[in-house]
Order: structure tokens, then C-alpha cells, then sequence
DNA sequence: TTGTATGCGTTATCAA
DNA sequence: TTGATAACGCATACAA
């Protein structure tokens, strides 16, 4: 196993100092045509690589970005991933991921190791949990570029990328009341995020408008995913008086409300529509594809990048940054009561 | 904003040195008892937090590793990760996700790349298209861990951890004609990479010790996403000799074909048979659901994990080790032709 | 038990 | 245009 070769070694094979390789190296003006040559030559020859961990200590510059989230393997989730890594990639950056398994705790912890570990920026969905915010602050103190994405929290200084879930959800309940929906659930998670507060109030928001009156008792909060989903429609459709439509926060949950629905033969769209939140690629496979709101994630990893980017480069100013995407409503068979839909 | 602060700065503190701060933040026994308690508690005042990349260049150990896999947006891939960070975090390790896109250069790139930022060791899913293993000679050269997950290639001195794909090929095949099939087609992806050559010989196999004769025009090689199962299933059903099951190595042609099937009316289970491969989440969401052969992606991805953390801890000494993951097939609606599976 | 000195691999400042 | 030297923050061999 071959020691790994520094500049010093190329210094020595040339007779000259460590200092001009790095010259040579960097593309410095100050340095003559002809040992640049030479110094790339046996570089080359020597099989040199530059060590990112030393220049990284000298500069003060890791070229590493965190991105904490709260699971890596959701589909949401790894699709944001994939966005940021394009655009940083290119730029330099690796990106290390941190979970937090909603856990506010855990949280802190993988921020406190992303600063030991220098990174230059940290891009972040909160968890559920999370309600204090001093180890925000410890980023912005330390002067390094924090975003949010998708999940936020108001933090001074910090900048953003979130879906406009408001809209989205006024859209969703909107599309449900053109349908002929009368009496429209909702099923929330977890409402201390903003993002599930947004949609409660964009579907609120949609009723009035549609001269639909709230009925608290078809607003239910539960967990994401399809046994809940199941379960809550279950007991709605036991309620005196039952929905005709569910707009849901979660496309775990609308996948769930149908399963029940089908199960007590409860017919779709033309009896019961369903709408979901996130468009989940499993929306589309299904023989009933499900209509739902799309966040772009892939949209959103690549904003919430650019956003770091141009933070990173104004020195010292730091000008926070709300950006805002826009929801596309994806209209499929499990909501397409009317002919005109089609 | 506060600037960092350093061994150095409890040191003047304490009017100590910096080699004694450090002992004491080392636990190192060479201290008094005394020293070290003052040390840590000037430490806590000052918000004190190590360097990780002074420690690193100092130790040659980074305490990164790098993750390695053509993209981190698919189910299986990003369910190995999460399994990964579940053994690696604890043990203090950051994860470095590097995709290649199944290309063999940007494969190349990102593992010099991970060299250079000096990672501790490489877990990897080589590319599709991977003939050349220089690339991962120059990590063995440098006396770096290796391990190959699901998709390996033969290199001397790397470890590696996969499915035994010919055993769940041969299961998933021999469930096939247990059920009464007869004419069993099989969809491949990419027979350059062992683990779909694996599937084909268990297929090829099964096939043999069933007594059914290997039809050629029953094998077809197609990308893995659903419009592929399609047209592939719309041609094999317009052959002279159409099949009557289809062992497919891809969750989304399974997908596909079954579609198909449904749009020219052809029953399943009763007339027709379909299983995947991967046992992808949405196989399970279907009011149809699909059997499909479950590859275990966080037991492989804790099971990579560990094996690159025996071999950080054996000095020198580098073991190469093969783990082979058994793989569970899921026996589903798709092709639950007998009523004795119920 | 503590201090001194040195090196990890770079880059930047100052002289020459 | 090039060289000598220091510094980034930490850990260790050696000396005291």
C-alpha cells in the first residue's frame, strides 16, 4: 500500500519547495510557465491527490453541507436529497445526512456534530418535536448558512424553502366542493407543524369560500400511514352523519380511507371522494390512482441548495431568504366524480 | 458571532498547556484528577466544541465513510442507507451519500472524491455499467475497507454483502409452478450485473427440477419501470405460445404487467401469475397485491456496516468476508392461484 | 503529572 | 518567480 504522496514529495522530486507546488497547483499567477508544467507532470506521475481534511482545516472550509431530515427512506424525503445533491454536487460539496427520527433530542445532537464536523451550511426539515430553537442559533452564531426546507421554524436569520401547503389544501378542498362534495373530512397529523396548521387552514379556508359549514367533528388527527387511515375512516363512516369526501393531509392515510371504503362497499369517486397530500409515486400505481397534492421535492432539494449557494458566497451579509413553491393538484380517479374531469 | 474556541483557549484560561487541555479531554490517564476537572468545566464555559478535522488530519482518521449507489430515490437503496446509519451513527460515524447514476466515470469521480476527503472506508452498489475496477484498486491500495452491497464485482481484497438472488429466483419460480404453472416467463434487467444473471440461473433452475422445458422467447430483457412491463407482457401475450405466469426481476414490471393483463381482461391469479423482486412497498398497496421477493435492504445495509467496522478494527490483517442474506419471498395476491396458500 | 516540541497537509504572508 | 516560515486545531513522543 503506497503512502499517499503530498506536495512535499513532489517538492522534493523537483527540487524546489512546497510552496511553489501549491502555487502551481492553485492556478496562482505568481509562477513561471515552466515549473507549473513540471509540477503537474510529476503530480501526475506521483499520483497525488490533494487532501480535502487539510485544506479544509487551512481555509476554515469543508465543502461538506449537513442535511438533517427526519427519515432518509421516504419518498419525499430521499427525492429532496436528490435535488440538493444536484446542484451541490457540481460546486464541490458532498452532503452528509443526518436523521432525526422526529426526535428533538436527536436533533440537537446531529446539528452539534455537523458543527464539530465543519460544515459550511445546514439545509433542515425540523422534526415533529421540535420546539426550542438554541441549536439554530448555535448555526447562525457560528455565522454558517441554515435552511430550511419543507418543515420550518421561525428562526431569526435563517432562510427558507416550503411548499405553499395552504394553497395546496385550498386547492384540494376546492376541486372536492367543484365535484359535488358536500360534506368534506380531513385528516391532520400533527398540527404543531406548520406545514399540517397550513393545510388545516387552507381547507378551512375552501369551505367558507364554498359556502360549506366547518364541522369539527370530520377534522381528525392521526398518524401517517394506512392502518390510521383505515381506522379514522371507519369511524367517520360510523358517525350520524358520515362524510362524502375526505381530504387528507397524508397519502398513506387516503390510501387507507379507501381501503375501508372499498371494504364496506362504498363506491369511489361516485359515492365517496378521496384526496391526498405529497403524491406519492404509489398514488398512480394503484388500479384506483388517487388524486393528491404534489410538493416537488426534487424542486424543492434543488431551491433549497441555490438558496445556500448564494448564502455562502455574499460574505458576512446574510440576507434571509422565503421561498415559496407552488402545489400542483393532481387530479386522478379517486376524486373525478363528473364526466367534465375526464 | 462568537469566534470558535480551542484547546488553546482553555489552556490560557487555566494557564495550562494545550497538550495538558488535551489529556484531559482525552481521558487520557496520564492527569491528575484535579486538572481534568477544572479543564472540563472551563471547557463547558466556554463552549468549547472539538475540531473534527483537526482530529482527523491529525489521526488520519476521518470518521467519514462513504455510501456509494447509482441513485439514493429508490426504495431499496435508501432503506440500505437507513440501515447503514443505524450501526455506523452510533459508533461516531458520518455518512457521505455519493450516486453515480448508474455511470461507470461518475462512479470513478465520486471515489476518488471519497479519497480525497480521506473517508474511513467504502460501502458501494457498483453501476450498471462497471467493467473497469481500477477504481476500486486505488481504494484497496490505500488500505481502505471495501465492501460491496447487493451489487458486487470481483475484487481482491473487498468484502461484500448480498442477496443470494439465485435462491429467491428459484423460490419465487418454483412457487410459480407449485401453483399450477405451466409456461413461466421471466423479465431481466441487466445481465451484466450478477445479481439479475443470479436471478435468471435460480429462474433457469427452478425451471429444470420442475420439469419445464427453458423457452428463450419467454426471457426478455427490459428496463426496470412499469411502461417496460407493459409492452413486454403486450408482446410475450401476442406470441403463437403466450406464458402463463411471469417471474419478473423488477417490482415495477410486475407492475406493469399485471396492468396489461388487467386491460385485455385477463384474470389473476385464476389464468395468469405474477412475481416480483424487491418486495418494494407498493407491491403491498395494490388491491391486488404482488408477491415479490423481499431482498432485506436494512439487514444489508446494518450487515455492510458491520462488516466495515470489523475491518477498521483489525489492524493490517485485511479479511475479506462474503455475507450472503437469504432471501423471504412474499406470497401475495398475484399469484395465489391455489386455495391451499389462503 | 505536566510541559516542550513536532507533525498531520495545506495555504498565505513576507522576503529574497 | 521562488523560498522560508507560520498557521489551521489537535494529539503524541519525549523530556522534565
Amino acid at each position: 500500500m503506497s503512502k499517499k504522496t503530498t506536495i512535499y514529495d513532489i517538492a522534493k522530486a523537483l527540487n524546489i519547495t512546497a510552496a511553489t507546488v501549491s502555487r502551481a497547483l492553485n492556478n496562482n499567477p505568481r509562477i513561471s510557465d515552466d515549473t507549473k508544467r513540471m509540477v503537474l507532470e510529476t503530480a501526475a506521475e506521483l499520483n497525488y491527490k490533494p487532501n480535502r481534511l487539510a485544506m479544509a482545516l487551512k481555509s476554515g472550509k469543508s465543502k461538506n453541507v449537513g442535511v438533517v431530515l427526519p427519515y432518509i427512506n421516504r419518498t419525499f424525503f430521499s427525492n429532496v436529497i436528490h435535488g440538493i445533491e444536484e446542484e451541490l454536487n457540481p460546486m464541490g460539496y458532498n452532503v452528509i445526512i443526518c436523521q432525526t427520527h422526529e426526535d428533538e433530542k436527536k436533533e440537537a445532537d446531529v446539528i452539534q456534530n455537523l458543527l464539530n464536523a465543519q460544515v459550511d451550511g445546514i439545509l433542515i426539515s425540523v422534526s415533529r418535536e421540535t420546539k426550542n430553537t438554541e441549536h439554530f442559533n448555535q448555526i447562525l452564531k457560528k455565522n454558517i448558512p441554515l435552511i430550511f426546507y419543507d418543515r420550518k421554524i421561525n428562526v431569526k436569520g435563517a432562510s427558507s424553502v416550503t411548499l405553499d401547503d395552504y394553497q395546496g389544501a385550498y386547492e384540494a378542498t376546492k376541486h372536492l366542493i367543484d365535484q359535488g362534495c358536500k360534506k368534506i373530512a380531513h385528516f391532520t397529523v400533527d398540527r404543531s407543524l406548520e406545514i399540517y396548521e397550513n393545510r388545516i387552514q387552507g381547507y378551512k379556508q375552501a369551505l367558507k369560500d364554498g359556502g360549506i359549514k366547518f364541522n369539527m367533528n370530520h377534522v381528525v388527527t392521526i398518524e401517517s400511514d394506512i392502518e390510521a387511515g383505515k381506522e379514522a375512516t371507519k369511524k367517520l363512516m360510523e358517525l350520524a352523519n358520515p362524510p362524502d369526501a375526505i381530504f387528507s393531509a397524508s397519502d398513506p392515510c387516503a390510501l387507507g380511507a379507501i381501503q375501508h371504503l372499498k371494504s364496506i362497499n362504498v363506491r369511489i369517486p361516485e359515492d365517496f371522494c378521496v384526496v391526498g397530500f405529497s403524491n406519492d409515486p404509489f398514488t398512480q400505481f394503484m388500479e384506483l390512482t388517487i388524486s393528491s397534492v404534489d410538493q416537488s421535492p426534487l424542486l424543492m432539494g434543488r431551491t433549497a441548495a441555490k438558496v445556500f449557494l448564494e448564502q455562502i458566497n455574499e460574505d458576512d451579509i446574510k440576507i434571509e431568504k422565503q421561498v415559496v413553491l407552488t402545489p400542483s393538484l393532481k387530479i386522478r380517479k379517486s376524486s373525478m366524480k363528473l364526466d367534465s374531469d375526464l
